[in-house]
DNA sequence: TGACAATTCAAACGGCTGTTTTAATCTTAC
DNA sequence: GTAAGATTAAAACAGCCGTTTGAATTGTCA
């Protein structure tokens, strides 16, 4: 075991390995199976490391757990930036690229989807431990989307509208994530991968773009017939 | 525990009434805590029944499930007869019949969500066992929606587009089940239980029908400049 | 090199799981 | 009433889980 390393400064390094593989590891089960399912063997195994290695790198399985998300939140960071695009830009373009941001986070393969899909998790059957984690990550891209919805609405929407909306646009998006299982069994011959991403994010903002300028035509002319009917009474 | 029943014609019921308790605890554990996370013990307690009642009166724990979402299957038919509105009504009433029956079969509380609970999570993850039944159900319902979606993009439309509309709106309506936990903890003041079907109905169907409509007008304005081209061409 | 701490390892622990066993109880029919 | 079958009950089983233990190994520093 002990064979071409000594006192060699990539060493202090390999001790530092372990650990990291092993939240490299937890994300990657952790993602796939979520918390209950994944066990500590499997990750261990995974990382090449002994069974103990949890409880002696962290306490126990949740801290790893804790650890993973942690360490996957702050490696998607920049997905965070593909979402929020310069507010200037035309809504389509904005939406767009929070959809696509989203879809990927999810859809693709290895390193990079843990934290969508962990986060996915937590929303359907949150841990409690980690809550306020995804709350870091739910709010802020929540409130990039409701400004985008805004600025399709206009200023007279209400908060609640825009919720509604918001939220109509994110289902359709978690849609390929948490029906995905029964999407490739129904649908044999279509892709539900990072390939088809790109297919997936035109139809849906396509779909949510009518959607909203539909609305905001309709919430246009009820404005405007009440201004009419106030303006009268007075 | 030998009291007041002695050769009653009732106790025949009785008799198949510790399997039938068992369906239906079954069916309650299944839908909230998932297959695996439902275990025999907490079943058999809520049954009032042994631990070995299950081996007995069933196989094993998949053979309860099996039952358990058999049962739930026939028990829910009408929600598929609710979905399926004369297909004469106007395509806003049957939409929003849809959308309503699928909600209700999610979102209520007791026995009559088992089924919408457990198929949701067949679609999540699978057991395999009984993706049979699951697209037995899955697929009709798809159907119907997608026929919805049929009569309101025109008949021009591709077999793909309205696949790609019907799952849009199908994501509307998952979401509020899926994200449930989130939504609750990010909106505390908000309801999304039963009594919240209504307003959830109401917005889902009005966005749906302005995407659904907006699409329809674009895809008859692009096939009206075909024609025009591909006419002068001949 | 030798003492000391950090890390790894195999093995075992207690707890929970689905399932099986064996005996007790109840139901039915003669 | 009694024998035969159906159902229930308590107890134990093997297997996997997360976690702990204590010794062996490795790395560090004088």
């Amino acid at each position: 075991m002990a064979k071409a390393s000594r006192s060699n400064p990539v060493l202090t390094v390999d001790l530092e390995r372990t650990r990291h593989r092993l939240v490299e590891a937890g994300g990657e089960v952790f993602a796939e199976k979520g918390f209950k399912d994944a066990t500590v063997r499997d990750i261990c195994q995974r990382a090449g490391a002994n069974v103990a290695a949890i409880n002696y790198h962290f306490r126990d399985k949740q801290s790893l757990y804790a650890a993973a998300i942690q360490y996957a939140h702050s490696c998607a960071k920049r997905y965070d930036g593909d979402m929020a695009t310069p507010p200037k830009t035309s809504v389509d373009l904005r939406l767009r690229a929070f959809v696509r941001a989203m879809l990927m986070g999810m859809m693709e393969d290895g390193k990079p989807a843990w934290h969508g899909k962990l986060i996915a998790r937590e929303m359907a059957e949150p841990t409690g431990v980690l809550s306020q984690i995804v709350m870091q990550t739910v709010r802020p891209r929540f409130l990039i989307l409701s400004g985008i919805v805004r600025d399709v609405l206009g200023p007279g929407a209400s908060d609640a509208e825009i919720r509604r909306c918001a939220r109509s646009i994110v289902g359709q998006v978690l849609f390929y994530h948490f029906a995905k299982p029964m999407l490739v069994h129904a649908f044999p011959d279509e892709r539900f991968d990072a390939s088809a991403v790109d297919g997936l994010v035109e139809h849906i903002v396509t779909f949510s773009l009518h959607a909203l300028h539909g609305i905001a035509a309709t919430n246009a002319k009820s404005r405007r017939a009440t201004r009419k009917r106030t303006g009268r009474a007075r």
